[in-house]
Order: C-alpha cells, then structure tokens, then sequence
DNA sequence: GGCAAATTTTGCATATCGCGCAAAAATAGC
DNA sequence: GCTATTTTTGCGCGATATGCAAAATTTGCC
C-alpha cells in the first residue's frame, strides 16, 4: 500500500506517455516502435509492456474521473436536468489541461489506427457509464429504466461532437464549446412548425 | 471492370468472413490465427491480407449503404424530421439480415479487442456520417451549420443503444427496438416541471 | 482454341508486437 | 541490515502484418 511506489510509477507512466507523444508527433505513429519509446522513456522494452497493454495506450493521457463533489451537486440539484448536467461537464472540463494542436493531431492519427481509436473510445465510453450512472441516481430509478442510459448516450455524442469542434476551429475554452453543444440538445428535435422544419439556431 | 471477378471476389470475402466467425464463435477470438482462418476458408495466409486488413476486419459484416431511394423520401420528406428519419432507418434495418445471438457473442468481444471495436465502430462512423449529409440535405444548409452533424451523432447513439438493447433482451425485430429508442429523442430533455424531474416515459 | 496482357494468388523474408517465465534488481517492513 | 515483496529486465517464442517477386489465374482478343 505504500503511497511511494504508487507515485514512483504514476511518474514513470507519465514520462512514457511524454516519450510516446513526442516521437508520434515528430516520426509519425508508423515509424516508431515501443522499443524506440521505451528507449527514450528510460526503461526496457519489456518494462513498456508493465505500464501499457499496447503501444497505442501511452498516447493519449489517462481518464480522469468526475469529481466526487460536483457529481453530489448534480445529484441533488433542482435545475434542469440538462443545465445541472452541463454545470458538472463544464466544472470536469475546466480543470482537464489540453493542447489543443496535440490533441487534433492524435485525433486525427485515431481515425486510421485501431488500437489508438479503442483507447479514444474507452475514455468517451467510461465518461458515458458515469454519465449514465450519476443520471440515474439523480432521476432515482433502477437500471431497469432505459432513460438514464439513453441521455447518456446522446450527451457523450454531444461531447464528443464539442471536442471534435473545439479542435478543429474552437477559439476559446474547450468548456465553453462543449457546454453550447450540449445544451443545444434539449431543443434539436422540437420543430416549431411541422411540415415546414425551422429549427432554433445552435 | 469486369462483374465476374468483382462477383468472385465478394464471394471469397464472404467465405473468409464465415470461416472467421465460426472459428471464433467456437474456439474464442484469442485462440485463433488467421493462418487458421485462411486454411479453412481454403486461402493462403497471404491471401487473407488481401482481402482483409487485419483479422478482426473479418469478423463483422460490411457496412450497408442506405438505400437510395429512401434517402431521396427522406430528405423531401414533409413530416417531423425525426419520424422522417425513423422511416428511413427502419426501412434499413428491416433489409439487413442480423442474427442476434452471434451480435452479442461479437459486440461482447468488441469490448475487449481493440481491432474488433475499431471495425464496429467505423461502421456506426460510416451510418453517423451518412446520416450527417442527408439531414444537411433535408434541412437545405451548408457544412457550416452544426445541426446536422449534432442530430447525426444524437441519432447515432440512439441506434446504439437500441441496437445494444436489442441484442441483450430485445424480443422482437431489431427496427422496433431502433425506432422506438430513437424518437423516444424528441423529449428526452423536454421536463415538464423544471425542479421536479418528470420525463415521460420510453 | 490459343496467345498476350492484366490481375490475383502465393511463398518467402522480415520487422514488430505482445506475452510467459524466471532471474536480477529495487524497495518495504521490521 | 536482513528478509520478504514488488518491480524491472532479459530471453524466447508465436502471431501479426507488410513488401516483393514469382507463379498461377483470368481476361480480352484474334
């Protein structure tokens, strides 16, 4: 349980994560190898395969969890469900720290690498599961109700669609880009004159 | 541009795709190799990467483009656009011929294989951005609006989590459990008492 | 039918990935 | 400072996936 050896290797994680980036965005992700990565990480090859399962995982940086108190807030919260939701997405967001030319690059490189698109993947999905979770336990109804799932779902797709704006051609907050996406949802499919379809600008 | 060899080539993508599949259905995906997978598809094992990029791309069906005439229903389409759209989705997935049991064996395996998540992800990538054009279409606005990519990542995740409902219980067609999980979208977010949340139900 | 061109299939060599195993090194508790 | 536990590392190995060129097959054409 030492909290040492815990931080020794949170540190060692980082450093090849660094290593990892560095080289895929000088060399390109084709014409570098984990040896090449665990070389400038300082580490043996074989020691890469004890920090991550595969080359691609050291790309991009490690999940971060909702924060236990904004998470609470939101549980308990008297707004709409879809503001108090974004409150805690903005809150989440604010303290990510992102390079936004990094982070389009590595985008970018995930459209045609597998193993790079899963890590992507994981990351949305696990923020979708807390999403659906947290919903759920602000709605109080069990898992047999499909709506918690199912806000869960489109709000990720939101995020997912803010990020991707963001950057590619966002000027200001990655917060403040996901926040306008997100709540641009509650009225996306409410029509005001059917037959003649004039939607409310985002 | 010669139909036959076009027409045998699918066939032997074909024949490779079930070779594919029923070896990892009864041996477990990490207990196969392609060099399995050729032999009994009666290839070589180079001939499989000519076929296939990688193992895992054998596995899932090739993505099915909407059909044409359809599309072209949809996008002068007159009724609300999201039963409008529901339309054109069921007409799809009433045409793809799915069996359920094998979609969960291989969406559970997706979750942990990399390739394989890659592979089905592209071809929900592949409905999002083709869903993306046809509502820009319908809607008579250009790449710079928002709306059309929104409503297509909304209405994506919504046939995910059908189609994922689908597979673990569902008892009917897969277009049933689509339709409803996507126009159950229109009022996901509309509450009906802001402070006490009371969403209609599914 | 048969020939030449184009395409596909195949074998072989090769680089890399990723894992199992056990020895060596580092670290923790006492 | 000694011992137990954990981590790092070296080595071997099977599998993935690609490039290249020869062999085989198919096509168009006469």
């Amino acid at each position: 349980m030492s909290t040492l050896r815990a931080r020794r290797r949170k540190r060692t994680a980082d450093t090849i994560r660094k290593a990892a980036v560095e080289l895929a965005l000088s060399d390109g992700l084709d014409n570098i190898t984990t040896e090449m990565i665990a070389e400038r990480a300082g580490i043996s090859l074989r020691s890469f395969f004890n920090y991550f399962a595969f080359k691609e995982e050291a790309l991009l940086p490690p999940p971060v969890a909702l924060s236990d108190e904004k998470v609470e807030q939101f549980v308990n919260g008297s707004g709409p469900l879809l503001d108090d939701l974004a409150d805690l997405l903005v809150a989440h967001f604010r303290q990510t720290e992102i390079n936004r030319t990094q982070l389009r690059a590595l985008l970018e490189l995930s459209r045609t690498h597998p193993k790079l698109m899963f890590v992507k993947d994981q990351t949305f999905c696990r923020y979708e599961d807390q999403m659906g979770v947290v919903i759920a336990r602000r709605l109080s109804v069990g898992p047999e109700d499909p709506r918690p799932r199912l806000m869960a779902a489109t709000v990720a797709a939101a995020i997912r669609v803010g990020v991707s704006r963001w950057v590619a051609e966002g000027q200001g907050q990655i917060e403040d880009e996901v926040l306008s996406t997100v709540t641009a949802l509650r009225d996306l499919f409410q029509e005001r004159t059917p037959g003649t379809p004039r939607l409310r600008r985002l």
